[in-house]
RNA sequence: CGGGGUGUAGCUUAGCCUGGUAGAGCGCCUGGUUUGGGACCAGGAGGUCGUAGGUUCGAAUCCUAUCGCCCCGACCA
């Protein structure tokens, strides 16, 4: 048991002026964190309680078994922050991964520095747990392994948000499984999707598991946990029937699989297009060539190397679905780039063979499906002020591969069950990929199997936002007065409201009720200030303990102390003699709510 | 990094346009009255107005630079 007058839970009444988000404000409001600097907090006493439970319950269910997936628990292991740099040389995504990361040098004497930094601080560690299992695990015998811990993590990221919702550093549990075929990696990815799951059961988050990008960590399918809310930043695409996604994945069933090709219905022939550079200028008069029978180009830099993406005149680009096409960097071109190898500028763009200036030095044409709905229609003629009509996709493009590349729109038919595709927004609290053998095959990491064959593990990666995780709940969980903790996060289960901290009466039954609810497995915090009651209520809101317990003057000469959840409206009026049974009753049902939801 | 905004006491802020002794509320300290939903009265402490230059007789206020922070975009747990 705490006595709030010997812990230390500093309220606010105003919200700080830099937070914007409910959760931000509530998080500085109710002690729960100090920012040092932008994307950097202090975790205070109770933020820190909160983080505690929130880790141990990650703990507790990424180490049960999981029969059903025949994958044992994970292993905890502590791995350095500090990284040599040389190991992410070495690694797959030095290039893509070094923007975001900070150098962990020594500060030296401040003239100047090396131009490379020799040390790292890790935003994760993949770079660091391969090799060490390359080093420690050589036999199939020793397979699988899932080995994870819960540590701070830092990324420079370049701009902080929303509190702990995207800082610099905080605290993420990562985990690792090796595996020695991909049939074993996928029980051990379903087995981690299983954790999760009865994970954010357990902590009172409603998260729902979305087909995600695998992004700069590569690997071949991925998961992310979504709670959902109106400030996250994620875009979630799903229907009824039970398919979602990333936006950034998304796809829908537009194209007809069994689409047959346009027959061609005339000759590509050129036509004069002074000063129309936008697929809207090109849909108006005296054009009037509709958005959906436009073919747009873009130009993108792969490794270096041109390339080109063609999508429907009103689809959009999703970006990140160019990671498919197995660049370890890409960005639009510049229009510089651009002139010498098409010929003309932007506006003017088209992959119709033959049309392009120096075709040789593309890495590559890539168009979306929906293209093919088009059939034959206009595309720039790589001629400044020209464009072509009759342009039909098989017979007249220049195409290397057909792939999935546009943003899918609301409304569109579900690619599972055809129903009508809606969207959300959502955070991502966690972020689950089969990685395959990409790091074991750049770091050696291979064992030999029964047959005395060397292979490479097949290894999978997981993460979950552990200060995000708890910043999402109070986002997911609050009211006008402050954070409603779900019971088993919650700093404290039961706060006892002592209002007269000087009548020896009242502190014998707050001392009593507080030894009972601790007894019951509940963790007890005192409010024993000399404050008016006023306060303590306000308070007691605000930080949002689950089950409250009022002793004050006037019950204690009605012969009754009060209780109330934190959730609720009513007020339960216990008759002293029967106070501490009923408290002790109300612990357990609580904690065995959970239990039973675990 | 591009765009927008903002820095005044521990916190929330007024004053800036139109230069002339820096003001309030909360919190804090002392005393008193209070005591079931952020009490009241009296007294008090606390500010190099982000920093550095400049203009001016005089700068929180005008100008320049710089730093921090917040928001929108690209990235992520």
């Amino acid at each position: 048991m705490k006595r709030w007058s010997q812990f230390f839970v500093p309220t606010l009444k105003e919200s700080p002026a830099d937070a914007e988000i409910a959760s931000h404000k509530l998080l500085v409001r109710a002690g729960l964190v100090r920012k040092l600097s932008g994307g950097l907090y202090t975790f205070m006493p109770l933020g820190l309680r909160v983080m505690q439970k929130i880790s141990q319950i990650c703990r507790e269910e990424l180490e049960r078994e999981q029969p059903a997936h025949q994958r044992p628990g994970a292993i905890e292991l502590w791995m350095p922050h500090v990284h040599p740099a040389e190991l992410w040389e070495q690694g797959p995504r030095w290039a893509a991964a070094r923007e975001i990361m900070f150098r962990a040098d020594s500060a030296g004497s401040g003239k100047g520095r090396a131009k490379e930094p020799e040390f790292v601080l890790g935003p994760t560690h993949e770079e660091i747990i391969t090799p060490l299992v390359k080093q420690e695990i050589t036999s199939y015998r020793d397979l699988p392994k899932n080995f994870y811990q819960i540590a701070t993590k830092f990324r420079n990221e370049i701009r902080p948000r929303y509190g702990l919702m995207r800082a610099r550093e905080f605290v993420m549990m990562d985990a690792y499984s090796f595996d020695a075929d991909d049939e074993g990696a996928i029980k051990s990815y379903l087995a981690m999707k299983a954790s999760y799951e009865a994970f954010f059961r357990r902590i009172g988050v409603k998260a729902i598991a979305v087909e995600a990008d695998t992004g700069v960590m590569g690997g071949s399918f991925s998961h992310e946990f979504m709670v959902p809310a109106e400030i996250g930043d994620d875009d979630v695409i799903y229907s009824e029937a039970g398919y979602a996604a990333n936006r950034e994945k998304a796809t829908s069933a537009l194209v007809p699989k069994d689409l047959a090709d346009a027959a061609p219905v005339g000759a590509v022939e050129k036509f004069a297009t002074p000063g129309v550079v936008t697929i809207a200028q090109l849909e108006a008069a005296p054009y009037s060539v509709s958005g959906d029978t436009q073919f747009k180009t873009l130009v993108y830099i792969g490794d270096g190397k041109p390339f080109l993406v063609v999508l429907r005149g009103n689809d959009e680009l999703e970006e990140a679905k160019l990671g498919s096409l197995g660049f370890t960097l890409f960005r639009p071109a510049t229009a510089e780039e651009i002139e010498p190898v098409l010929g003309a500028k932007p506006g003017s763009l088209g992959a119709v063979k033959g049309t392009i200036k120096n075709a040789s030095a593309l890495a590559g044409v890539f168009a979306d499906h929906a293209i093919r709905l088009i059939g034959n229609g206009v595309t720039g003629a790589n001629e400044d002020g020209f464009h072509l009509k009759n342009v039909n996709v098989s017979r007249d493009l220049a195409i290397t591969k057909f792939g999935d590349f546009r943003r899918v729109r609301t409304g569109e038919p579900c690619p599972q069950s055809g129903q009508p595709l809606q969207s959300r927004r959502g955070i991502e609290v966690g972020h689950i990929f089969k990685l395959g053998t990409k790091y074991s095959d750049k770091f050696g990491a291979v064992y030999t199997d029964d047959q005395k064959q060397s292979h490479p593990m097949v290894m999978g990666c997981y993460g979950i936002g552990v200060s995000r995780t708890l910043q999402a709940i109070i986002e997911q969980s609050h009211d006008a007065d402050g954070i409603i903790w779900p019971w088993a996060v919650a700093p404290f289960q039961v706060l006892i409201c002592l209002l007269d901290p000087k009548l020896p009466d009242a502190v014998a039954m707050a001392e009593k009720l507080a030894a009972a609810a601790e007894s019951a497995g509940a963790d007890v915090l005192l409010d024993d200030r000399e404050e008016r009651p006023g306060v303590k209520f306000k308070d007691a809101d605000l930080i949002g303990i689950p089950l409250r317990v009022v002793i004050g003057g006037k019950g204690l000469q009605a012969g009754v102390v009060e209780v109330k959840p934190r959730a609720s409206k009513d007020v339960e009026k216990v008759e002293l003699g029967r106070a501490e049974a009923r408290l002790i009753e109300l612990v357990r049902a609580a904690s065995g709510a959970q239990g039973a939801a675990a």
